[in-house]
Formats: C-alpha cells, structure tokens, sequence
DNA sequence: CGATCTTAAATTGCACACAATCTCGGCTGG
DNA sequence: CCAGCCGAGATTGTGTGCAATTTAAGATCG
C-alpha cells in the first residue's frame, strides 16, 4: 500500500477544490478518517499541510475548517501574483527550448478548443489545463524561492478552480494570454511575455473579484 | 501546561535559528523528542511545520534534516526579498502612526548601539532586534498575502541568524539603512522608504553570498 | 423571561505500541 | 579484491487509547 498521508493529501486537496465542502465548513478528523479510509494520525497530518498550503484553517483545540477568503484578500493575493508571475515568466523565456515551447503550444490550444463556445465546450476541462500550463512556466523559470514563496500564499487553488464565473469576452481574453504568451516565448522575448501575464492576471482578477463579491451577496 | 507542540515548534526553530544544528544535520524523532520532553507526536508536527516554513527538509522514510542552501539559491531568497520587501515597505508608511514611528526609531537606535564599535557592542543582541524591525514593518504593511508569501520562502532565518559575518563598513551601512528607513516614514514618503529597503537588501546580499561561499569552500 | 452556571457529549491533543521501511554492518561468490 | 546480497538494528509511518479542552444543551437563579 503506498502512503496512507500523501493519498490523504492528495484526496483531501482534491476534494476541496472541487468544492466538495462550503467554505469555512469544518473538517472533523474522524469524519475525514473513515471517508478516506485511513486512521485520524495520516488525516491530523494532511490537515496539517493543507494548512502550509492555505487551503485549511487549524486551530486549536477548535479542528480545521476550509478557508474562506475576504475580497481584500483575494485582491490581495492577485496583486502579489501581479508581481511574481510576470517575473518568473521573463525568467522562463530564455530557459525554454523548443519542446517546451511546443509543449505549452499543445495546452494553449487544447484550452482554446475546449474553451471556445460550440458542441466541444468544457469548462472543467480548462482547469486542469490552464494549471499545468501556468506549472509549467514556473518550472522553467527556475527560480525555487519565487516558486515557493507564489505557491506558499496563492493558494491560487480557490482561484484557479472554477472557469465557469467567467464571461464570455474575458474568457477569450485569458485564452488568447496564453496563445500569446507561447509566441512571446518562441520570440525570444521576456518583456512581451511578462507584460501578457501582467495582463493575464489583472484580466482573471477582475472575474474573481466580481464572482466572489456576487457569492458573498447571495449569502 | 501550553501546548506540546506549539511549544516545539518554537523550540526546535530557535535551536536551529541559533545553529545548534550544523546545516544538513538529521534530525531524529527520537532524539528531539527526549531533548524537548515530550512525545514523537508532537514532534513530528513540528517538523512538519518547520518544514512548510522551509528550515527542515523532510524525506518520505528517511527523516528530517536542516535545510542546507546552496549560493544559488541564497542570491534567489535575496532576489525575492528585494522585490517584496520594498513593497512592503512602502505600504507600510501611509498606514504607520507616530508611536509605530517612534518604535521603529528606538529599535533602529538600540541596534546603532549595540552594533557600533566600542566597549557596548553586542553583535548577537542584532539579532532580535533586527527581526522585530522587519517585522513590524512587515506586519504594518498589512498585506498578508505577501507577508506569507515572504515568509514562506526566505527563511530568512538563516539569512537573519548572524551578524558577524557582517564587515564593518557593511554593517554600518546596514543600521544606517534601518534609521534612513524611519526618517523617510516619518516624513511620509513610501518611495524613499522602499529605495532604502532595496539597498538594505542588496548590502546584505553580498554580505551573505561572500560569507556563505567562504563557509562551503572552507569545508 | 433572560442570563449564567453546570454538566455531559463530542472532539482534539498527546502518548505509546506495532508494522513497514531504511541503513549499514558483515558475508558470500565471482 | 571487489561487487552484490542479506539480515539485524534503528527509524519512520500508522493505529488506537486516554486525557484535556471545547461546545452545547439544560437547569438554576435573579
């Protein structure tokens, strides 16, 4: 059997970025235990990372529940990827090589396709996309203290769940980033590349910012 | 009694902060636990903490170590630094009151005199006082997504641990830096304030590069 | 009738025991 | 003599029981 902990991890984490609990719900050990299978140590543990990661709130003696996020703190974390991500995108430009670049190229119009209003939409396709994509220009940058250190607060995980918030013309505006982003890449050329991103980003911030402000109303 | 583990983590984090632990150094469950008295349990969520936060790494089965760094990576934590904490600063002026001012200014004083040559120099006494200067400078800036997103991969730690490294002319540019930093709050100017943080962090860049590569070429 | 104290159920924190895995010595065979 | 194998000791991973703390309901008093 492989770890017990890291499928807890995973399990969990997959789980809550579905949505799978409401935000702010509380997570009991036991009540995790039995449903993944394991006892309540490799649960306390996976709890315990997910919380590194942001994904979960711990404390203590009061258990665990599922963040939830403030408008300021979301716009906050955008502006802290405002920062990064176009820097690590500079960095990764002249790191690239061709395969990565054809790479990225394949997931940029696997996302155009799927994304594309038509009979071939499927928005829940896009995620896991867009993530790899987003992943894979962090990879290239090689840079493991900017990885981190977006990683570590991001928690992108809230924001990079759901396409379905989005409208129909921001939509196409992201998809394009990243088709454009890849000829960036191929040119040779960081500034154009990191100034799509800053677009990229304030583009998505704008969406979330306004879904999450509607779902706040709603409750 | 408080907490077990919140009691180790701390612990554990000062003990290698102070480097009581040679870098990569193991760090067995057993031995830590009889060293702080208490269980394994509390132990392993320690590490598991300290490892998020980036001063232990820990592999599946084989144990915990102390983080080692390699010069790479140290320029990397500096780089990031020099992006954030300018930042950071300059969001922190507008929100500073007079008596935050005025704490920063006794901070930066005591470490003026401790740090100046002469009969009171107390170069371990920086230490503490230089972490409690950036962070309140941090925390004022009030912008948590940033301030983890530092945390989480400067661990710094190792950065802020030592001063005696420091040559004198570094050094005293270095507490120079931090009562410039007071005066450019005080006179409410946040791109002043960031400038001198960016210098700040370049000083100690090559402070920390030189002396790590001198450390790793004497071993 | 509302507020506070009390008490019991539920839940987390910790310790300990056992199972799984790794490390490293010596040993065998080429 | 060296490479590869093997097994004992040590170490980490996981399960479970008990103590401590929190929470919520019910009772008592103002």
């Amino acid at each position: 059997m492989t770890r017990a902990s890291e499928r807890a991890v995973g399990e969990l984490r997959e789980l809550i970025l579905h949505g799978a609990f409401p935000a702010g719900a509380r997570l009991g050990e036991v009540e995790l235990a039995e449903r993944l299978g394991v006892s309540r140590t490799p649960v306390r543990e996976a709890l315990a990372r997910l919380s590194a990661e942001g994904l979960v709130e711990i404390a203590p003696n009061r258990g665990a529940r599922v963040t939830s996020w403030t408008v300021a703190e979301l716009e906050a974390v955008f502006e802290l990827r405002a920062v990064l991500e176009p820097r690590l995108t500079a960095l990764a430009v002249p790191r690239a090589t061709t395969a990565d670049a054809d790479a990225l190229d394949e997931l940029a119009e696997r996302m155009v396709r799927v994304g594309s209003p038509g009979p071939g939409r499927d928005l829940d396709a896009l995620v896991p996309l867009n993530r790899d994509f987003h992943g894979r220009l962090i990879a290239l940058a090689d840079h493991p203290a900017m990885a981190t250190a977006l990683a570590g607060a991001v928690h992108a995980p809230i924001v990079l769940r759901n396409f379905h918030t989005y409208d129909d013309a921001s939509l196409r505006r992201s998809l394009a980033h990243h088709v454009e982003m890849v000829a960036a890449l191929r040119a040779g050329d960081p500034t154009w590349a990191a100034a799509v991103m800053t677009a990229h980003i304030h583009n998505a911030r704008v969406v979330m910012v306004r879904a999450t402000r509607q779902a706040q109303e709603d409750a």
